[in-house]
DNA sequence: CTCAAATACATAACTCGGTTATGGATCCAT
DNA sequence: ATGGATCCATAACCGAGTTATGTATTTGAG
């Protein structure tokens, strides 16, 4: 009646190898052959386990999404929520830009066949799955949002729309800086991000003072956890 | 030796053809054999025109910035600068609402076949010339910034760093919407936009008061332009 | 322990879509 | 008019997703 599949892990060997291959060789290396042929088994496994590449793709898409909780929710909470404001948003930015090419498909700007026209119409299963881990991530900028509401740092309006004016720049430079604009490097954090991230915060009701203070907070909890680098790297 | 080819307008029709597929029927119609179809010609014409479909789909994108850098043109200039960001963003919005799959393309959400990595670097040329109709439109936040700060409503600061501020997030909020956050509708623009907008605005120098009157302007000269419709509108 | 059902997967064929090879027709300059 | 180049129709090629089919293996029941 219920004859419990074998425990291989050819599913799991499957994502890992289209993660690997997608920051490797880009976009393109997203196949059904060469996904099979790396994880050394015929092109029907991607079809037993996933029902076609679409829905392989859309788990992808959703380890992006885990992966970027994942380093979120390292972040943690300090007693200055703006500065945990700026600290998510660095985080957020150095995943993308550590694996841009899982990030392309994760935000759907990659999405090999040209599907997925809107995130809300998806049509697999996984794809819906992923959506929701999306919003996962999105819970840790409310949270910090409310805190800095609490704290007074920000005026008493609604937190999910303060948290989404957030997420909307910040998820715009993200990409705009993914596209090439913004230079390569740390530059556009140091030029845009940063004064993108005071401009919101006193906009929020934050003074401008208290906001350079949390953003310079930020930069030093940073560098601390992630050694000082990045004055001349490439990334 | 300069044989000047006839005056056929194949090329043209083709680019028409696809955006008016892509807008019915989504990405997975811009398919060498349908838009031959469609325009009457065999798929060899994509080919002596632009020498496959990577650099049609370039030019369509292209077609996208161009679509949108016109509509920002119409905007024009009011002796109120911050609502005629006001004006100039709610119009990038529009343009992005009425034809999501095109600009979808342009900003490299869904391109067929999973290429273009980053915008940096584009493998055709007429890729590269998409690119830069992009920052053509992006000419105009500038501008609308630079007389913000000639007026003394934003600070003086450089006027491409707060204009990618703005580009940021306004380009975040369009995509964010477009992918089916912030509901469907005019919601979005009510609750986070406008809001986001204020936010920025008061975050660069203006005050609360008169960045709301702006916004208010703003959405007024648009009523008046646009009808006032969009209150039940469903796009 | 045996057996039936279901799962996992290999092999190979099918389909669709981008691309290329080839040839003919048309247009322009000389 | 004629040579060369452009445009494009026909048809074949090729890569990649998918499907058809068969087999082995695992699982649960008796």
């Amino acid at each position: 009646m219920s004859p419990k599949p074998r425990a291989t892990d050819v599913k799991a060997r499957l994502v890992e190898a289209a993660i690997r291959l997608l920051d490797d060789d880009g976009p393109e290396a997203l196949q059904a052959r060469k996904l099979a042929a790396e994880v050394g088994v015929s092109t029907m496994a991607v079809y037993t386990h996933f029902g076609g590449m679409a829905a392989l793709v859309d788990e992808v898409a959703r380890a992006g999404f885990l992966r970027l909780s994942a380093w979120l929710a390292e972040v943690g909470e300090t007693d200055d929520p703006v500065a945990d404001v700026f600290s998510l948003a660095r985080t957020y930015r150095q995943a993308v830009a550590e694996q841009p090419q899982l990030f392309a498909v994760t935000f759907g700007q990659s999405a090999p066949g040209g599907k997925r026209a809107t995130l809300s119409d998806l049509t697999t299963e996984e794809g819906r799955e992923a959506a929701q881990e999306g919003l996962v991530a999105f819970e840790h900028i409310v949270r910090a949002t409310e805190r800095a509401i609490e704290a007074g740092r920000f005026r008493p309006v609604d937190k999910y729309q303060a948290a989404s004016q957030l997420w909307s720049a910040l998820h715009g430079f993200v990409t705009l800086e993914a596209s090439g604009h913004f230079g390569p490097g740390e530059q556009g954090i140091d030029h845009i991000l940063i004064p993108l991230g005071v401009t919101l915060a006193v906009g929020l009701g934050d003074t401008v003072d208290r906001a350079r203070r949390s953003a310079g907070a930020a930069v030093a909890t940073w560098r601390a956890r992630n050694g000082n680098a990045g004055q001349g790297g490439n990334d």
